[in-house]
RNA sequence: GGCCCCUUCGUCCAGUGGUUAGGACGCGGCCCUUUCACGGCUGAAACACGGGUUCGAAUCCCGUAGGGGUCACCA
């Protein structure tokens, strides 16, 4: 078969032996994990991309191990140029980039630039007769499939229907030399048994059929270079680049026989194989896997550019791997190690309520600096016009943030991503600030026109900036009591015609004219914040 | 269709032969309250179905149904 095998491999082949030397074991302790995050860069970046690298690195940084990625680019027609740009800033956004660097000794970390690596490998099952060249033409394989479905047998390329694997050594070599394009396959083992099982570190034994197909490791010889599919490339490069675990989706489970063949006919050991369950979406009223084409949410962009801080997408995927960790302290949710075996199998449905949910407790819990840190930080990437805003009105920003947290006992929830933050908090910052101009504007209501105009410029003579929550109200309370509201809602209650209208319906009109917003933020933090001539400036704006 | 995997509240998980089947998110109610939140209390809400095994089954076994995945020179 070595005649062949030249053939094949016209020109310069290193043997496997040189890539053997090439990249050396790893030194690590034992039961450190080496793993890989390996995606394609076939378009944006998949929300379960995210949860497979989290699982990946999680594994590897609690053993003591290594985490890396590897960058899938073995299908030239599919791939994607905005892919990488993307993928690089949602690793840095999510904290999922890999430890090690291009010039890391087990690189280079992108297939398309190891080819000649494949080609060795290939070489050798070639001259070990355990692959050869096929000349079948796609039509040939779509006829070939056509007689299959019509005889009603399992299609694929085996047995008497791969005629290429019966052609005689002379007729191969006389075909590559011919020139005849061809495709490397392998020699799927004969006689070798019916079904295999493998443990699964997350899902237990795992039995199935073994692979009888005879599976295209190289493609076409047309091509240049020439790129192995992906089962020969986890082969290959998960071997040499001492991958002991592989994480990857459950969609791999059905070649997972073909890969145990192909390291075996290479005399490899076998990584631990990791399936992860993947992440759905409710759809009427069954679930489907998250869909890159048709569900916005699947793109990690939307996380990132709506502003969910890593972390908390983080602490929501975890939970989702390892349930015990969903409803505990954020800190220690954090720092617990996953476990394969707690992992999941059936596939969870990825909820963004939840996301949400666990987003504002974090954004609450964090101290104010940090929290204003981390906004900056996100408008300056996603966000230049709040990114100015926030260098002007830092000092409010903070004021606003800092008394909150002082004034109450607990914390509002009310931002979830940092695009929720102006929106809460634009009244505590004035030049971002539009007051109300209007005495006659409908959320008055139903106080009147009258009223509003005679209360709010009564107020506004009277105001001055007190520091105590409860001589503040006291003082707006007389104030209402002077325009023929009820001090309190007892009173307006019990004698509803007496009155112009209750305390809430007085602090109504103050609220609308400090903040323009029936809703809102507490009407003390607000003076607190803004201060006395902000207070008096949005007053005087009603009266005209 | 063949093969593989899966099936506890709407969702995410606990529960591994004896529990009033627990929590979280979401949803409803009440309380707190100058609005909205926050917080507290509370309510509705699930073991897919059918057979076994067993004194006893959400838990073990077998079927059925449903869902997901896979059968490429895509990964």
């Amino acid at each position: 078969m070595t005649e062949l095998a030249d053939l094949m491999f016209p020109g310069e082949t290193a043997s496997r032996a040189h890539w053997e030397a090439l990249y050396p074991p790893r030194e690590l302790p034992a039961g450190a994990w080496v793993t890989r995050f390996a995606p394609s860069p076939t378009g944006y970046l998949h929300i379960g991309g995210v949860y497979a690298a989290v699982i990946a690195q999680d594994l590897a940084h609690n053993s003591g191990g290594t985490y890396f990625i590897r960058v899938e680019n073995t299908d030239a027609a599919r791939e994607d140029p905005s892919a990488r740009a993307q993928f690089a800033s949602a690793f840095r956004y999510f904290g999922i980039e890999s430890d090690e660097r291009t010039d890391a000794p087990w690189g280079p970390y992108e297939q398309g630039q190891r080819a000649e690596i494949y080609a060795s490998f290939a070489k050798a099952l070639v001259e070990e007769g355990k692959a050869y060249p096929c000349f079948c033409t796609s039509e040939d394989l779509e006829a070939l499939t056509a007689q299959q479905k019509a005889a009603k047998v399992m299609p694929g390329y085996y047995g008497s229907w791969a005629t290429c694997r019966h052609l005689s050594a002379e007729e191969h070599v006389e075909r590559v030399t011919a020139g005849t394009p061809f495709v490397v396959r392998f020699r799927a083992p004969e006689g070798s048994a019916l079904r295999v099982t493998h443990e699964d570190l997350i899902r237990g034994p795992i039995a199935q059929n073994d692979n009888r197909n005879d599976a295209v490791i190289l493609k076409s010889s047309t091509t240049s270079p020439r790129l192995p599919t992906y089962h020969f490339a986890h082969v290959v490069d998960d071997h040499l680049m001492r991958v002991n675990l592989v994480t990857r989706g459950e969609e791999w489970i059905p070649s997972l026989p073909l890969h145990i063949q192909l390291f075996e006919a290479l005399g490899l050991p076998l990584p631990g194989y990791a399936h992860i369950a993947p992440l759905m979406k409710v759809e009427g009223s069954s679930k489907r896997k998250l869909s890159k084409r048709k569900d916005p949410e699947a793109n990690v962009e939307y996380y990132i550019t709506t502003g969910y801080p890593a972390a908390a997408l983080r602490i929501y995927l975890r939970g989702l791997a390892n349930g015990n960790l969903a409803d505990i302290d954020f800190a220690e949710a954090l720092a617990t190690p996953l476990q394969m075996d707690r992992m999941g199998v059936a596939g969870p449905v990825f909820d963004e309520a939840k996301l949400q949910s666990i987003s504002r407790n974090y954004i609450a819990e964090l101290p104010p600096a940090d929290r204003l840190a981390a906004l900056e930080a996100w408008t300056s990437e996603h966000d230049r016009d709040l990114a100015v805003l926030l260098a002007s009105e830092h000092g409010n920003a903070i004021r606003a943030l800092e008394l909150e947290k002082q004034l109450d006992k607990n914390p509002r929830k009310d931002v979830a991503n940092w695009q929720d933050f102006l929106p809460n908090y634009r009244v505590f910052l004035p030049s971002a600030y539009t007051p109300v101009t209007d005495a006659a504007h409908p959320d008055f209501a139903p106080t009147s026109v009258e009223v509003v105009r005679a209360m709010i410029a009564d107020y506004s003579a009277r105001y001055t900036q007190i520091d105590d929550r409860d001589a503040w109200f006291d003082h707006l309370r007389e104030v209402a009591k002077d325009h023929g509201f009820a001090p309190t809602t007892g009173d307006y209650k019990r004698n509803p015609e007496a009155f112009t209208g209750s305390i809430a319906e007085a602090s109504n009109v103050i609220r609308i004219a400090l903040t323009g917003q029936r809703r809102s933020a507490d009407l003390f933090l607000v003076c607190q914040v803004i201060g006395e001539a902000e207070v008096q400036k949005r007053l005087r704006a009603v009266l005209g």
